[in-house]
DNA sequence: CTCATTCGGTACCGATTGGTATCAAACTCT
DNA sequence: AGAGTTTGATACCAATCGGTACCGAATGAG
């Protein structure tokens, strides 16, 4: 059962296609999607257009999978804050990881998710929707975990999962907005602190 | 004392200006800055790119001057919550104000002073820092309007004016961004009303 | 009327946009 | 070694970008 191949027939490729991806990442991330041009991309890439279109097919498809390295890589607070025990501490987790995720020294500054492409003009279209759809995912998610704690008797009965969910993500949103704009950490874990005062009790 | 000047010499311009930065407003807050090209500008406005330099200067005071424009109209309910008699009702009206405004039948959904350029390539820059100028001084407007409610024991001694001004503004700016993603106004109406549950009860 | 002044339509500017054709270099397979 | 395959550098594409020179049209002043 030797099914490895160490080496895919042609010529190999010079770059790491993740380093790659990542630098193109934090382009998306600072300038937006369509404040991005292939220039900037590719030299901050540091490859050709040529190797760029090879590797990731065209503009668009940089751009979603940069946006799932973001996922897996600066947004994965929202996945762990997922798996917190308690509905109370998932909303803290998820609040505290974006105050964090969005003021990290050393990357730009606010949420991919929300300035990669806000509005845009009809090219930068798909981007927006890929984007809106982004966080439509993630709000489900957190919908979905507190239907879950409804039901487990850790939150009160009737209390409303999507309400919940858009709340927490509205907020997170609007901190992301904040960071972009400059403010500071501090700041901001004040904001999310003061949004949690009113959270439900568990049951 | 007969300074009026019914008639400027020379040709009398064809458009009313007016008129013309309400179209360029729209397209800015549907489309950003930089999603914004002078074609669709000046098409939407129905007059040539010379007309729009000769009235306006030049794109980037095109933007500011639709800024404006935007404050004292969809945004205008900014100011009137400010005047508000009590602090409660201030952050009621400005979260309720932004609700609607972001929700409005006929505009475009979210907020110009966000999606107008929140991330952008080097020639949005100056538009994202105006952008970010003008989220700032509101949010001055709103810390000054509970300082004042402090001094008058409209507020619990002690209280924060400027962790509460943030926080509102926090809020309505996530707001503006579920609304560019399609949220509804019943949605948002919902989430608005959740984030004054913890409002500071009067002194 | 004539002159000065302003407006606005056409036609254009250099620069940049996203995207490709071409072809030599670098590799695996037989 | 020779054939087949993939990468990547150069050089290019049409389209669009924001912005402007030019000049006739339309007005008030004299």
């Amino acid at each position: 059962m030797e099914t490895r191949r160490k080496a895919p027939i042609g010529r190999p490729r010079g770059f790491d296609a993740d380093e790659a991806l990542e630098h193109a990442m934090r382009v998306f991330w600072e300038q937006g999607y369509e404040g991005a041009s292939l220039t900037d991309l590719t030299s901050a890439m540091g490859i050709t257009r040529t190797s760029m279109y090879a590797a990731f097919g065209n503009k668009e498809e940089l751009f979603r999978k940069a946006l799932e390295r973001y996922t897996e890589g600066p947004a994965s607070y929202g996945a762990r804050a997922m798996r917190e025990p308690t509905a109370r501490q998932v909303a803290t987790a998820f609040l505290n990881g974006s105050v964090r995720a969005t003021t990290r020294p050393g990357c730009p500054t606010g949420c991919l998710g929300v300035q990669g492409a806000l509005a845009a003009g009809d090219p930068g279209r798909p981007a927006r929707d890929t984007l809106s759809a982004w966080r439509d995912e993630h709000t489900s998610r957190l919908r979905d975990r507190f239907r879950q704690a409804v039901d487990e008797g850790d939150l009160p009965p009737g209390t409303d999962p999507g309400l919940l969910a858009r709340y927490l993500m509205t907020v997170a949103n609007g901190i992301a907005v904040q960071a972009a704009g400059g403010a500071t950490r501090d700041d901001l874990q004040g904001v999310a602190d003061m949004a949690l005062l009113n959270w439900p009790p568990p049951e």
